[in-house]
DNA sequence: ATACCTACGGGTAACGTTCCACGATTTCCT
DNA sequence: AGGAAATCGTGGAACGTTACCCGTAGGTAT
């Protein structure tokens, strides 16, 4: 029962003109009068007519933009969108999201089901494909990868310096005296399990790694693998916990993961920060919160998502050669860290401070 | 320099067949042997065959359904998308998301950008546009709206029960023996402005009056209009605290909105839920958190998704009775909200209790 | 043997847009 | 004045897919 669509032919039609005519004002093209410009204005606009998408897409042209979450629920995602959305503000270009999978075939269908739908360009946020695949979907569409540190000669990529910032929340914790730092990572960039060159390895992870062991506390060092997600982060200081002997700081991979581990390290009657501290990162507004305020890794995520943008538009524009922007975090100090306790120090004692319920 | 796409015409040389066989099992149509649609099925395997979206589009055939979000820092939409996508799971479905602006006229060209994408269906997500043009948009493509209790021949509703929602909460806060109850409603629900029949009035906060009246506290009723967003929160609880009586509790219409006034709160030295206390909208995952226990209404977002993409199915599938969908709302108390103060309680005595920084 | 069905496969006209090539007119230059 | 150049507008062939319609081959009932 959907009416049939106003065409570029009605236009034409009603405006007594060619479609061609009524094809370059659209497109202000070269070639048409004043005159004209204006009855075909005219007609469109008296007809409320909109040029058709998926038409104009078989042409070669199109005006969306695709972007790849993988999860809805990462605070820090909003400002990436946020960013790429101020970019492409002046220009005709419409994003598009897509929530990818947890795991790389997930991922893999969700771009391509981008692609099929003809988008211009994709921006991948933090993607689980290994190089390899992303280098076949860039000969397809132009793509940007934002949050991984990629190095291809035909996509670009954005992201921020995980040494730098893995080591200021080392060196932050370490500086207040904790030794048992731990950190949990992120599982689904598991390191391939093929033996094939797969995805490059978790370079948050192996930054923590470089500077416990650049500060002495390599042998410290321990990494739990769990979900980037609130319950990963419970999940991952449940394991902590059951240590012989347990971390007295924990510095997550994302603040949703930080959130989970409040959570669960208040449930197991431990104080934070007098018992543990914690760490997040992207200083997402979530860290920010008045009851939250999470000590975390400050990613500036508008300059993030612009910057994504701007390197899409480029390819988009024609530009062959690959760029790679790294960008330096920061470290916010919150409330969640303080100095480590005392060596002899009995957490279950500290449970008398606790005054809520 | 992108490789020019292979196409069915491609196919079809290489399987040694008509265009048409290779659509016919593509569409797994009828009239097409076992053998040839293996044939077929191989050259598409061996070439890496993808369909081209635009050009099925333009012959009415499509695969993407729209969502449309007002803002994607709102916790309780990944709920709903998830519900959606959950019960799209199983259909050739895929869902794009795409975020509209704070204002109608940002909505509008979300939704027309992406119907001119030709996207299958829509699921408006609390929009802001009038019904009216929410008919015309449904007079080009299946509809429908998630949050909002429209009544329209051409589109279909899923939404809670505001009646009962606040209801819940208002009941709740008077048992605990407050009486000056503010509500923190949307800004961008604005009753009109033109005087015209435009968006319906805010039910949330109607229901809200109705349930402050029906308990003999109509006297007391207070309504601030601000954005949802957490700084909205902030903003509204501000102008809250400047009252010559301020309330001693604050009902949010939305957890965000909620966590906002919990942060500001707190910044004025007044406890929570000594001093004040909260209840927020939607039980998402936020409200459980354990660093912050916010009592809120419970929705069930999933159900809400999966009830719409079902709608969408079925609108998509023929039907053209219109539908409407309530979902009824429960209460979930946590410890933001407690019994108000004493009548002669002042606020600013209760500071000596706050122990954190 | 003829007529009729069924199963299988191909030919081809759309779908709505863009853009190249090419007329038709006017303006400019010497 | 004669032609070149600039300007304005049109025709029509793509783009990749689908769906209708029509052959053909073999089988079966009359």
């Amino acid at each position: 029962m959907t009416a049939s669509r106003v065409t570029i032919g009605d236009v034409a039609r009603h405006a007594e003109v060619s479609t061609s005519a009524v094809s370059k004002v659209l497109r202000n093209a070269y070639g048409v009068s004043p005159a004209m410009r204006t009855r075909v204005l005219a007609a469109i606009k008296e007809l409320g007519y909109r040029p058709h998408g998926a038409a104009r897409a078989l042409r070669g042209h199109t005006s969306t933009l695709g972007v790849l979450l993988p999860d809805l629920r990462n605070p820090f995602f909003p400002d990436l969108i946020d960013g790429i959305a101020e970019e492409l503000g002046d220009t005709c270009y419409q994003v598009v999201i897509s929530q990818a999978g947890r795991d790389p075939a997930g991922e893999s269908r969700a771009v391509h089901a981008l692609i099929d739908q003809s988008v211009g360009g994709v921006v991948l946020v933090a993607p689980l494909s290994p190089p390899a695949d992303l280098e076949v979907i860039a000969k397809a569409v132009p793509v940007v990868v934002l949050g991984r540190d990629d190095r291809s000669p035909h996509y670009d990529a954005v992201f921020g310096d995980e040494e730098v910032g893995a080591g200021l929340v080392v060196e932050h914790l370490a500086g207040l005296g904790h030794r048992r730092i731990a950190h949990l990572a992120d599982a689904a960039w598991h390191g391939s399990g093929r033996g094939e060159p797969a995805t490059p390895p978790d370079p948050r992870a192996h930054a923590y790694e470089r500077a416990m062991a650049r500060l002495g506390l390599g042998a410290y060092a321990d990494i739990v693998r769990t979900s980037y997600t609130e319950e990963g982060g419970r999940a991952g200081v449940g394991e902590l916990l059951r240590r012989p002997e347990p971390p007295t700081a924990v510095f997550a991979g994302a603040d949703l993961v930080a959130i989970g581990a409040l959570g669960a390290l208040r449930e197991a009657g431990l104080d934070v920060p007098g018992d543990v501290s914690v760490a997040g990162y992207d200083n997402s507004w979530l860290a920010g919160l008045a009851h939250i305020s999470l000590t975390s890794v400050d990613q500036p995520g508008l300059t993030m998502g612009r910057t994504a943008a701007r390197l899409l538009l480029e390819r988009i524009g024609g530009r062959t050669a690959s760029a790679r922007i790294s960008i330096t975090p920061t470290l916010v100090t919150r409330r969640t860290t303080a100095a480590a306790p005392p060596p002899g120090h009995n957490p279950d004692a500290a449970n008398f401070n606790v005054t809520e319920i």
